[in-house]
DNA sequence: CGCTTACCGGTAAGCGCTTACCGCAACGCC
DNA sequence: GGCGTTGCGGTAAGCGCTTACCGGTAAGCG
């Protein structure tokens, strides 16, 4: 990235001051609303604008400001997977960054968006790179060790999504326990399974894990079965969930009676895997989500599932790193409720609740 | 957003100098690979780095360097639609960027997002925005009218989407012509259909000019009846498709053999209105796209369609932008190919192409 | 009519970085 | 041993902008 130079006879505040006559600090006052320029003075500054064409080198402006209006967002995009449906649609990720993008044009901030693969290496460099292009940088799930946040967050506000709160960060995310709870609550009181197993995500995930725990611990207080571990080691992929699936059922295991995924592309996968073995769902086995991206509603049949606002949680992050970049502090964890989307493939019907 | 001001103890290179007991010289120079410092110098720096969590600040290195290695992409993000499967899906302008996002990173850039919705007043300020913090800019179709964008490519190196060349400015396009031709051909010659209509685009759209014209030419060629103009009027979104259909039906007026449509999105609201009058597709009358978007194979019946090759037009596009930012100039005007993508919602079968 | 008050606008410093330029130390050679 | 050569590393200028500070002019007042 060395050898590139811009070459541009470039057009600066010098020139338009000398179009229009004045100093550059008249254009500058201008061009910010700042001051009381005479009304003479401005018209001449704006001409001279709309005649050269003049744009503001942000960079020079953010230098001299200490404020970019940037901020950063680093995910990671799945490039292994290639499942039907899961590729093509709007995934849990896409939502929540439309929701920063939403609440940053709102502040008049733009978002560096920058995607990493799940096999980079250079995922450290790669959002150190990001952070010293902006204000403050929003990481999604996973894209850092703890360690290394907290280290980042000592020179960059730093929010993260749906992770745990870091010392120095922030962070954003869902009451996965409630939701957790309440679907399983749903499953064996309502619907009576007896047996249940949970299909995780990536182990290294907090989401996953109080989601893991919660399904345990709602499980065991109704005193129905509860498999886990690495028989249904999962990956958030509707791959990974497809596989668990076929392990169980070329070993000739019995399947439980529901199936809760860790996400909804895990439920996809399940679904599909089943499906392939003609296995009826909700029929034979009952399959639930966690997210409800857009798509879970339009699976045959429509995913029962635990409903995070996805775009609110983007915009909230935006807000919480906006109001640490501008006052200095902000909230260290807001937790956002969920919703229990009860649909079909729980057992329930289309027209009101019943029992499978 | 002038109330807004950094408030961070910020950490620069003459800390990290210090701390390592050189100069900034020499920090500059072992974090950019520049000169060839003694091993110990390097050791030095690298260690007090580390130590402080330094992150260059971007804004001054672009000052310093000329060159911010951020592109801008600015697109149009409808926030009118809700129609099934539209609001939920990777469209053609996601695809597109995705595809530019892959071959930034290849150069080390970073890309700057910003969409405007449809009836955003302020587009013209929002790319000067964008602009002015990056080292060039891709517009996706249909962002400014073709005198403010070789205005502003006076200023910034542009590549426009979809539209056609303006002065000044790179033009990254699909062959719409050929693949209008070839879509139409296939109606008219390997299903005999005489009468066809064009439910298009936003008129302001170069793509759907040309495709309107191809369109007339080739059916004009093969003596098929055309119905364009007014009634079929749509905007490239699954309402505007809908729209059409039902106006037609409502006026009590024949449909033709085969509708085309203007791009994907618009053919999907075009088969959902015919479904909900229980008009068979392809049987009564036939529908076909433009795009190829992921979901378009998904389809009932799946949709025969022109694939335009999106990521790579996204690639492309900052490919373009890239060596013009780098060497000085860059192609004007690239025309990607496309491709007839043949299934159902013509009259052919799963099984080999057939007649209707 | 002269001095104060207010306000507009210009000059210059400085934001954090890269790099041209130069000084200096160490080494090799005669 | 003295001087030339090599090359590392420091000093300082400058990227384009914002803004503190100050000088000048015009209006207000006695």
């Amino acid at each position: 990235m060395r050898d590139v130079k811009k070459l541009k006879g470039t057009l600066t505040i010098y020139d338009v001051a000398s179009q229009a006559g004045v100093s550059i600090a008249s254009v500058s006052r201008v061009l910010n609303g700042q001051g009381s320029p005479r009304a003479n003075t401005r018209e001449r500054v704006i001409r001279a604008v709309q005649e050269l064409g003049f744009v503001p080198d942000g960079a020079a402006r953010a230098l001299s400001n200490g404020l970019k209006e940037v901020v950063g967002v680093v995910f990671r995009r799945g490039e292994e997977t290639h499942f039907e449906g899961e590729d093509e649609s709007l995934l849990f990720i896409d939502v929540i960054n439309r929701g920063i993008d939403v609440a940053a044009q709102r502040r008049g901030f733009d978002v560096l968006m920058s995607s990493v693969g799940y096999t980079d290496e250079k995922v450290a460099a790669r959002i150190a790179s990001i952070a010293g292009k902006a204000d403050g940088v929003i990481l999604h799930d996973r894209m850092l060790p703890s360690a290394a946040i907290s280290k980042l967050a000592e020179t960059v506000p730093v929010v993260t999504l749906a992770g745990s709160p870091q010392k120095g960060a922030m962070n954003v995310r869902c009451d996965n326990e409630a939701g957790m709870r309440a679907l399983v609550r749903h499953l064996v009181k309502d619907h009576g399974y007896r047996s249940l197993a949970y299909v995780s995500g990536r182990s290294d995930s907090p989401d996953n894990r109080s989601r893991q725990k919660a399904f345990e611990q709602e499980a065991a207080a109704h005193q129905a079965t509860a498999n886990t571990g690495p028989d249904w080691q999962g990956n958030y992929s509707a791959a990974g969930g497809a596989k668990v699936v076929e392990a169980i059922l070329d070993a000739h295991r019995k399947l439980p009676r529901a199936i809760v995924c860790a996400n909804d592309q895990t439920a996809l996968g399940v679904m599909h895997a089943l499906a392939r073995r003609r296995i009826n769902v909700p029929g034979d086995v009952a399959v639930t989500g966690f997210d409800d991206v857009p798509v879970a509603r339009h699976l045959h049949p429509p995913l029962t599932t635990v409903r995070q606002p996805m775009q609110e949680m983007g915009a909230t992050a935006f807000d919480v790193l906006y109001s640490r970049i501008s006052t200095g502090h902000g909230d260290a964890d807001v937790v956002l409720p969920v919703q229990l989307m009860v649909r079909e493939s729980c057992g329930c019907t289309a027209s009101g609740r019943s029992r499978a």
